[in-house]
DNA sequence: TTGTAGGCGTTATCAG
DNA sequence: CTGATAACGCCTACAA
């Protein structure tokens, strides 16, 4: 079944069966509907190789997501295949986990498929080391990359991001106003965004105490028992914290979980800032007071610059995406 | 930059270039060593679309999700990924949501980029009116259809279950032999699965009692406040329940919710049973008893039997993955 | 072991 | 408005 099943059978050449295929409008109307008649007939489809070998386009946009059983991630994935759709673009997903080598194979696999553009998502992709980087700087050589909650300053390069300096600085400065001065940092990695929010953390605390105290900042792997165990060891080795901001609310979990041990009144012996406002926040008791980070709002913003790169305008380099604070029950606000 | 730059900077025939990319034996070992070079020397890669063109397949599955938000079925679908990936396939992946009018529309979708088969992931899929199923089996017609947690005994559809049945039947039989009669029951549609999970439930309590209270059966959307305030209406209007079995982790949250409200203790006032052990369950508090459906199993079999259907091997219809209670503190098992 | 040539299904350029 | 024909890049008989 092709075009030329369908010429003859509609007595045109295949000529004038892609045109009707491409809306080409140098097509009578009499033809043209003979032609319609018969695709609908036949069943037919073009054959997605043959008109990607003429165009070397396949409309299709390659996504990576390191995990996309992270719920922040997976919503934005959600929503940006969503809009991709709306404008006419089929997506590839990849799901690369962390390890450099497997992103730096699944990117290249991901170009031999010829999409038309790479959308990165979420700060995982960007290396601290930044040597580590440069496949992706050599990838937009190619096509356009996005990056989601990362930032590159490079040719072809356009990063969407949330503003999570604000973010961390807010929630510090809050909870420094009500006189909590012994607020524990936790945090999962020192990507791009990792640093941003510590930086916020660490700018708010700078401007009220003049000082920061390193032990209060802490580096824990994201699950919940790593958490709980690791304030438990904090607390136990003497380490005093009226408060916690994590940057991701199952930290936030984790900390519910220590006061629960510790049977400490929550939010009055001890506050919590989760991220990320995600459904947990609304499962643990108290409810979490979380950082919404409008994952929808950053991912439409993504698409709709992505569509006006491939129709070549110019675009900015970079946007910012505010966002707010989601206030439940693990604090006093 | 094409196969033919790559045999003219190796000084051998195109023909010679294509067996060493496609690991044909007969080249001799110097012939291939050179055309190795120069690929490297060259950047090159085979172009994917004149491939397809040829074989018509582009070694791509094609994966359906209704919602990749929802926590179960974003964990199948990276365990899907992986194993394809492990086994040499890339993949597609559509997040369709519920509307039967979209899946259609991905789905043939899917089919015109030439996939060289199609997982539909959830029981979302499966429509109650037999008649809109009918694109699934036409699709059938193309490629394999694998189903998870879906039923359709078709040529070329594979099925890839956990026993629902068996889940609710024991879930509700070990409250029943605690004593506890009135066992709510929190649906939240009439899939294919929650078909499964319901008659499971019934035949337990018809075991037991001989009979089932329908007003004991409620159907609930999908998020806390709906499933705390159906509970707190049922409970006003005089409806009596010591215990709830939801078919979600997040309606047995929305229970917990409710029993806060009411003061009740739990698991002594109200027992629940959740379903899919994600997350959810244990972010909570107390943390929920929940059914463990192994969806990492789930994902491997299905895999592992597409493989093998690829392969032309024969292979059972149907598959059906056991799975059990993870107990936690909302029963007193 | 290597090379030649035909075919895969479209699109696009010309010529009519 | 329509048709013939040359790409597009690869694979694979078949021939040497």
């Amino acid at each position: 079944m092709n075009i030329y099943d369908v010429s003859e059978r509609a007595r045109v050449s295949i000529a004038t069966v892609s045109r009707v295929i491409n809306g080409n409008p140098n097509v009578s109307e009499k033809t043209k509907q003979k032609v319609l008649a018969v695709m609908e007939e036949l069943g037919y489809t073009p054959n997605v190789f043959a008109r990607g070998l003429g165009l070397n386009s396949m409309n299709t946009i390659g996504i990576m997501c390191a995990d996309s059983s992270d719920p922040f991630l997976a919503n934005a994935v959600y929503f940006i295949e969503r809009e991709l759709r709306k404008n006419g673009y089929d997506s590839f997903l990849c799901c690369t986990g962390y390890a450099l080598k497997n992103k730096q194979n699944y990117l290249s696999l991901l170009l031999s498929k010829r999409v038309d553009a790479i959308i990165l998502v979420g700060s995982g992709f960007l290396e601290f080391n930044k040597k580590d980087n440069a496949y992706i700087i050599k990838a937009a050589g190619e096509v356009p990359v996005m990056l989601i909650n990362g930032y590159l300053n490079n040719p072809n390069i356009y990063c969407t991001l949330c503003d999570d300096y604000q973010a961390t600085f807010t929630a510090a400065a809050l909870l420094l106003e009500q006189g909590i001065q012994n607020i524990l940092y936790l945090y999962t990695s020192k990507s791009y965004s990792g640093t941003q929010k510590m930086n916020g953390y660490k700018a708010a605390v700078m401007e009220k105490l003049q000082s920061v105290n390193e032990d209060l900042i802490q580096c824990c792997p994201g699950n919940i028992e790593a958490a709980r165990d690791l304030l438990l060891r904090l607390s136990e080795g003497g380490l005093k914290f009226k408060a916690v901001i994590a940057v991701e609310d199952i930290l936030g979990v984790g900390a519910i979980k220590y006061a629960k041990v510790k049977k400490l009144a929550i939010p009055k012996d001890l506050s919590i800032i989760g991220y990320n406002n995600s459904l947990l926040a609304q499962c643990c008791e108290p409810e979490l007071t979380s950082v919404d980070n409008h994952v929808e709002t950053l991912s439409i913003s993504t698409v709709s610059t992505l569509m006006r790169v491939l129709d070549c305008q110019k675009v900015p380099n970079k946007t910012t995406i505010s966002n707010d604070l989601n206030i439940r029950n693990t604090t006093n606000f």
